[in-house]
RNA sequence: UCCCCGAUAGCUCAAUUGGUAGAGCGAGCGGCUGUUAACCGCUAGGUCGUAGGUUCGAGUCCUACUCGGGGAGCCA
């Protein structure tokens, strides 16, 4: 009797015969046998055929069959540590279901356009589906950790009336003639709802229609944002401590797989043990305009040259091999493939290099008020192995609900977490002002129309209790998981800016 | 909105100071019983992003435009 399974599930039927549902990923035929790397979503299995198990013609025809084309494949499972899950099928019986000509994605490289405009293709591929494999992990352990310490999931509406932090980042969309925005936040949504169930969260889509086209930004994101009342700073960043490390926990002991194959720093992510560093905005500037982060950066610039010249030196070591001539071909072709490696990565390196005297300067002439840029926060979490939370920012530079420090009024009480290595800001969040009288005079100072956020205002009148929560961006939180570079790679289907490719 | 870089075969990239467009991968055919981005032989595949200009001659130089990448500003 033959059971259907899928990849995973193969350690545990040894000696079996079973069938497997997928798409073909890899076709090596070497004569009498033909080895198929079969993909069913679960997993890869090597599957092999020798030539007297099946009939001739059947053998000839999955000899010419293309990547992806779609099959069922029966044969016994047994061990074999040179198939990438540890067993292999060999197989009895092939059942081809749609035959793929020419896909267009290939085992080898190709850039980021291309990619992009096959999206729906590329998703089959090793690399998106260990970083979706991942990001459901995350989504699980964010709901898992809210759900089991006492928060009950509240869904805010995605079609919202008022604007949680300035109006010229929303989307409009016509609502029966009605303007309305796609929201940016649910807070003050749920703002109301931890009035009613004391600890709620709200997780969905997001958008935001800023121009910003960098690494961490895309106009549509999932977010996660939890609410409690009866809270204060210290607690909210205890509870932000222990969110984030579970999520950590949970990836490195479900993913171990998925971020051995994308190449992420395990041993890093297994250093982000608590307590997280904690530092004042004000501690930040001071840090940033120092002679520390001066040489910090000089250091940086000296290893990045001292890493060009090596590449540069091989490269001449390569030509002046190429050039010298009596090379094999096999020879002069890995050369080629070395130069082509050794080129793109000098570009890159380049502008790291051109960066950085920009980002030292942006750092050594930070003002006190301004907000943190992209690159202060860089360099920051560069400096650190945890992730670090930076807390009491400037007024002025942060939104009209965010409660004033208690004992310097020109900060409030919030804080943002940066992750380590370089990959920045994944929360924000803040004690929200309380105080009736206070909140409204805010709304005042920016210009806001009062009658917009009477119902907002009104959770100040009846019952007011200190209360905070923050906002977690899962494709950030999954890019400095998995070492991803950019955002839009965390995401199946991203919205960049000027740009939606399907 | 600004700055830098780029656009050559289906994909990733070469092409010396302007002189007959190449390679690898992919595709097709053939070979190989243990392959791991396999390997070996053969074949097909191009209006060099678009438009104009300089020149005996332009992939290469100049101008404009389109598209893409990176960065800044702005922001999660």
């Amino acid at each position: 009797m033959t059971h259907i399974k899928r990849i995973s599930e193969l350690q545990v039927v040894i000696g079996h015969e079973v069938t497997l549902n997928g798409w073909l990923y890899k076709n090596r035929p070497s004569g009498k046998v033909q080895f198929l790397m079969l993909r069913d979503g679960s997993g890869l299995c090597q599957c092999v055929i020798e030539k007297d198990k099946l009939p001739e013609d059947l053998f000839g025809q999955i000899k010419h069959l293309g990547q992806e084309s779609s099959l069922s494949i029966t044969g016994l499972v047994r061990q074999e540590p040179r198939s990438p899950g540890g067993v292999e099928l060999a197989v009895t019986a092939v059942e081809i279901h749609t035959p793929a000509v020419d896909y267009p994605i290939t085992p080898k490289e190709h850039g980021v356009d291309f990619l992009l405009k096959n999206r729906h293709l590329h998703l089959r591929s090793q690399k998106p589906w260990c970083i979706g494999r991942i990001r459901h992990t995350v989504i699980d352990a964010i709901r898992r950790f809210f759900n089991d310490n006492g928060f009950t999931l509240i869904d805010t509406p995605i079609f919202t009336t008022i604007a949680g932090e300035g109006e010229q980042t929303l989307f409009e969309v016509d609502y029966f003639g009605q303007p309305l925005h796609l929201t940016q936040t649910g807070q003050l949504y749920l703002e109301s709802a931890a009035m009613s169930f004391g600890k709620v969260y709200c997780f969905g889509p997001t958008f935001r229609a800023e121009k910003s086209k960098t690494r961490r930004h895309l106009t549509e994101f999932w977010m996660v944002e939890p609410e409690v009342a009866y809270i204060d700073l210290p607690g909210l960043l205890d509870l932000a401590e222990e969110f984030v490390f579970s999520i950590v926990q949970r990836v490195l002991k479900d993913n171990h797989d998925e971020l051995e194959t994308l190449g992420a720093d395990i041993a890093a992510l297994e250093a982000t043990q608590t307590p997280f560093v904690r530092l004042s905005y004000s501690e930040v500037v001071d840090i940033l305009t120092s002679d520390r982060t001066q040489k910090f950066m000089a250091a940086q610039l000296e290893q990045f040259q001292g890493q060009k010249r090596m590449m540069e030196q091989e490269l001449a070591q390569i030509e002046a091999a190429d050039a010298k001539g009596g090379l094999k071909k096999w020879q002069q072709e890995k050369n080629a493939r070395r130069l082509q490696k050794i080129r793109s990565e000098l570009v890159e390196l380049q502008v790291k290099i051109d960066n950085n005297p920009k980002h030292a300067r942006l750092a050594a002439d930070f003002c006190w008020g301004k907000d943190l840029g992209g690159s202060d926060e860089t360099i920051i979490s560069l400096m650190h192995a945890r992730p670090v939370f930076v807390t009491h920012y400037p007024k002025a530079a942060k939104a009209f609900y965010m409660k004033a420090d208690t004992e310097d009024d020109r900060v409030v009480e919030n804080f943002d977490l940066l992750a380590p290595a370089g990959f920045g800001e994944i929360i924000g969040g803040s004690v929200r002002e309380d105080d009736y009288e206070k909140l409204l005079a805010r709304i005042d100072e920016e210009g806001y129309n009062p009658d917009s956020y009477q119902w907002y205002l009104d959770l100040r009148k009846y019952g007011s209790v200190p209360h905070g929560g923050f906002g977690l961006g899962v494709e950030r939180t999954v890019a400095w998981i998995t070492g991803e570079k950019h955002i839009r790679q965390c995401i199946a289907f991203p919205r960049l800016m000027d740009k939606v490719y399907l």
